[in-house]
RNA sequence: GGGCGAUUGGCUCAGUCGGCUAGAGCACCUCCCUUACAAGGAGGGGGUCACAGGUUCGAGUCCUGUAUCGCCCA
């Protein structure tokens, strides 16, 4: 018998091939489709791109798992892919991380630099790090085109952003206005309503007391959780239908401090029951406010400089800090006596998503995109079937977003980004031009000279949402864009469903209008992906420091490992929960599928049989693969990744490695014993070819899982089982592997079932390891070919059994004098013992067995002794039910008669 | 305030159209270092399916309500 190939170690690690198997892949050039077409369907994936800045977290993981895992089983079945990377200039945060880095380094700022310099300064830090989370994806084992690798500011998208506002601009959808907007005092630009989060936090409610005019010693209390703004206010509303207020409706007060007086106004949206019922109208810093100012006519007054300090109109109080204001304002309050109280409440404060601090609502000229033209389009998209969202609850997520879609404020005050392509005559006069305008040169519309581009930027996602097709050259139509739009598979997260999914698919419609309508929607599936929390179920982040690093983990466990344990562990439709020790799932699944491999390679070196082997394990086998490869094929094609992971697990350990790996030992052993040539000899290569067939097929199912592992083993295959691709990469995927051979799935059930009697009576009986006592299967009556089955697979029957022979007869044969039994689905088994031993174990354990078969008879005769479920159930049902009881009283009976063999004996 | 999701052995989760004695991995107990794998093999114990009603011949599964936890929107 062949020795292990000794260049296999026993353990897989996979730190020393991940590295050079991913060089090999890079160097096949697979992961680029064909430069020319070759008819075949393309299938294309954008990846989601990941912010510049950005660092590898476990949703990328997750999320680039799947992707991958598409990927490579659609090229393998035949598709040209291409899978799209890159990344986005992200403004905010890139703008962030360089100032702080520049003042930490220079003590400058941004504003010492100017803006050119400054951008040289960013740009000089994007060639840097700007391809970190491009390369951890590489670690990940990402099969991406890198030579297509985006980025949302290179000259190409720069010229499709453009392209985008001047087509909307153009049918009117872009306008600029004051309007209260989300702005961040830290990063002093405005953000999108889609870029803000609510924190439940303790705070205060004070209850100040404004006077009412021309009515001396009266009072109008409101309450407030931000009392610095009341210099600002321009009203009071109470509920229209408020006693308390009634005739106070139309009356004046007195602004404290800024002595402004202000009506009371009678006002629907006021509750009546929060606070004093009385509110202070802030129009200048309050959204509800706004709305409320905007019904009764009240001014709207701006108190804040853009970095939050007070500006003029705070009085006495301009120049202090928001916090000082609040307490100089509670302080001048309660000197007077004006201060009624104050309350612990716990509210909803506003931050922005960036920097974590509190927005303030602010009135500000910015740019604003009118949306709800667009949104129609994009919500035809899913009812008709254009777009499919997995799973299926979060459509009314999009659907509820685009149904009520509010205008999109795209300006940001920054630098980083794509400068708004805007520019304004002497006049103030704008227009949008995609080429540049130059200082000076004639404005297109008014013929006066050009005197200033608009120094805003546009948000990010103006750019992002044109990814699917900017980054595939649009405007220009180009091969690329002829060839891969519109894409087949999306996969992102569920936060991002409106802010980038949603714009997609609207900008799709809006800008592929070349395109007949069938072709404008960016993607068929938009997959929805799980959160990644962590042990105890809280989302992981960066403050908190419960993440667990994905580039760590690869290099602990193996990047196989960890794409495996995410796709068990994820089930879909539900997030999933991670500590670290869970990806010793993988490993050991690893570390399985490499011994199983190791075992089988060890044998492929002897002579390879033209014809498969093809007893009943044999073809119990290839009927379980052709099972596993359906079901892994169905999964993937389905994007339902847990399905697939789970039936390739199951078949790897449960069917080849315990049942057909060590049955194969059986004739392989017997061929290297036996005289070459012989029938022995001959067989044996015949299960060493089956052998390598089942490995090749089995390998090729799990490499979008495992793909590491999977190339390094696909190398020591024999050309023959290589399916003529020396890299699995290249393999075709087999979807066709096998065929379903019911009856011998059946035929070798009842093999396992008699193994698994013998071994169950072994261990009862504590048998010793080293003994191989001679078995008996007797058959019950009226099975013969059961019997047969068996008795045709005996010498199987005792290699697995670990028996020393074994004997197939009838229920009835005559037995040696003391035997241990135990039984199985078509009859029973027999050990016979020394005498004396003991067999309490052995009877507890029938005696619990029949307690669980005689409760399962009660049960189903109570049931079908009921006349209405006769007349209800399904015919089908109610034949199913007889046959259990009567497989169940089968059951009974013989365990009846072992269990008084046992006590007889 | 509105919406969505979850609740099944000690832990993490499967469970399809309502119909096997509710399954798996980890952990636990017994035995085994048998030349693919001890990151392994063989055998075993452990669950009132959150709670209360209802529909049904039959409910972990469908309906109503309650509780707890989580997420999203306003």
């Amino acid at each position: 018998m062949t020795a292990t190939q000794p260049t296999l170690p026993s353990r897989f690690a996979p730190g020393e091939i991940e590295q050079p198997i991913y060089r090999r892949w890079l160097d096949s050039g697979l992961m680029t489709p064909p430069a020319e077409p070759s008819g075949r369907p393309t299938f294309t994936i954008m990846i989601p791109p990941p912010n510049v800045t950005g660092v590898l977290h476990m949703g990328h993981a997750l999320n680039n798992t799947m992707q991958d895992i598409v990927a490579r089983q659609r090229r393998m079945a035949g598709h040209e892919v291409l899978w799209l990377p890159g990344t986005d200039h992200a403004g905010i945060a890139t703008q962030a991380v360089v100032e702080k880095k520049l003042f930490q380094e220079q003590g400058l700022t941004r504003e010492d630099l100017g803006r050119d310099a400054f951008l040289a300064e960013v740009w000089r830090w994007k060639e840097h790090h700007g391809n970190t989370i491009l390369e951890q994806l590489k670690r990940l084992g990402c099969s991406c085109d890198w030579t297509r690798t985006r980025f949302t500011l290179d000259p190409d998208l720069s010229r499709a952003v453009r392209e985008a506002f001047v087509r909307l601009w153009r049918r009117g959808l872009v306008y600029r206005g004051a309007r209260l907007v989300n702005w961040d005092c830290k990063l002093q630009t405005a953000v999108s309503d889609d870029e803000i989060e609510y924190v439940e936090r303790a705070g205060k409610l004070w209850y100040l007391r404004y006077p009412v005019r021309g009515q001396e010693g009266r009072f109008v209390t409101v309450a407030t959780t931000r009392p610095e703004t009341m210099l600002g206010d321009t009203g009071v509303a109470v509920h229209p239908a408020d006693e308390r207020y009634r005739d106070l409706v139309g009356a004046t007060l007195i602004l404290p401090i800024v002595e402004r007086p202000i009506p009371v106004v009678a006002d629907e949206t006021v509750e009546a029951g929060f606070g004093t019922g009385a509110v202070k109208v802030t129009p200048g810093h309050d959204p509800a406010d706004y709305e409320r100012g905007a019904r009764h006519g009240l001014p709207v007054i701006n108190l804040l400089e853009p970095d939050g300090t007070l500006n003029e109109n705070a009085g006495p109080f301009a120049g202090l800090s928001r916090e000082q204001a609040r307490e100089a304002v509670v302080a001048w309050f309660e000197e007077r006596g004006l201060l009624e109280k104050i309350e612990d409440i716990r509210h909803n404060v506003t931050l922005s998503d960036r920097s974590k601090t509190p927005i303030e609502p602010l009135v500000s000229e910015q740019w604003f995109v009118r949306m709800e033209p667009m949104a129609g389009p994009a919500i035809e998209a899913v009812r008709s079937g254009a777009l499919r969202i997995q799973p299926e609850r979060w459509t009314k997520v999009y659907l509820d977003w685009l149904e009520n879609v509010r205008d999109w404020c795209i300006s940001r005050q920054l630098w980083w980004g794509h400068r708004i392509p805007v520019w304004y005559d002497e006049d103030g006069v704008p227009v949008a031009s995609v080429e540049d305008l130059e200082i000076g040169s004639p404005h297109p519309e008014t013929g006066k000279p050009i005197v200033r581009q608009d120094d805003d930027v546009l948000d990010t996602w103006a750019s992002s949402w044109l990814w699917p097709f900017a980054t595939l050259g649009w405007p220009e139509e180009t091969s690329d864009l002829a060839r891969f739009y519109p894409t087949q598979f999306l996969s992102t997260a569920r936060d991002i469903i409106y802010l980038w999914v949603a714009r997609m698919v609207m900008a799709g419609y809006e800008f592929m209008d070349s395109r007949p309508p069938e072709e404008r929607c960016p993607f068929a599936v938009c997959y929805i992906h799980a959160n990644v929390l962590d042990a105890k179920g809280k989302r992981m982040s960066k403050s908190a420091g419960n993440g667990i690093d994905p580039v760590d983990m690869i290099e602990k466990y193996g990047a196989d490992a960890v794409r495996y344990s995410l796709m068990i562990l994820t089930r879909e439709g539900q997030d999933v929960k991670l500590a670290e020790n869970r990806f010793e799932l993988g490993q050991r699944f690893c570390n399985k599928i490499w011994n199983a491999a190791r075992f089988v390679l060890g044998h492929l070196g002897d002579e390879i049989a033209d014809q498969p082997a093809d007893r009943l394990e044999d073809r119990w086998i290839r009927s379980r693969l052709a099972a596993a490869a359906a079901a892994a094929s169905d999964g993937l094609e389905g994007y339902h990744f847990h399905d697939a992971a789970q039936a390739l697990y199951r078949f790897v350990w449960d069917e080849f490695c315990d049942w057909y790996v060590e049955g194969a030992k059986l004739r392989l052993r017997a061929g290297a014993e036996a005289e070459a040539g012989g029938l022995a000899a001959v067989e044996a290569a015949r299960v060493r070819r089956t052998l390598g067939e089942t490995l090749s097929a089995l390998l090729r199912l799990l490499h979008p899982f495992t793909p590491f592992l999977t190339e390094a083993l696909w190398a020591h295959l024999p050309p023959v089982f290589q399916a003529g691709s020396d890299l699995i990469m290249g393999a075709p995927w087999p979807r066709e592997a096998g065929r379903r051979d019911e009856q011998a799935e059946a035929d070798f059930r009842l093999v396992q079932d008699a193994v698994r009697g013998f071994r169950n009576v072994r261990a009862l009986l504590d048998l010793g390891a080293g003994q191989r006592p001679t078995g008996y299967v007797q058959i019950d009556p009226g099975l013969a070919d059961a019997e047969r089955a068996l008795a045709d697979r005996s010498e199987l029957l005792v290699h697995l059994a670990d028996l020393g022979a074994v004997e197939v007869g009838a229920a009835g044969d005559e037995l040696p004098s003391s035997c241990g039994v135990d039984q199985f689905a078509a009859g029973s088994v027999f050990l016979p013992l020394p005498a004396g031993a003991d067999r309490s174990a052995l009877a507890a354990s029938l005696e619990k067995k029949r307690g669980r078969v005689a409760k399962g008879i009660a049960g189903l005769e109570k049931k079908l002794g009921n006349p209405r479920f006769l007349a209800n159930a399904d015919p089908e049902v109610v034949e199913s039910e007889r046959a259990r009881l009567a497989d169940l009283r089968r059951e009974a009976a013989i365990l009846d008669r072992n269990l008084g063999f046992l006590g007889g004996a």
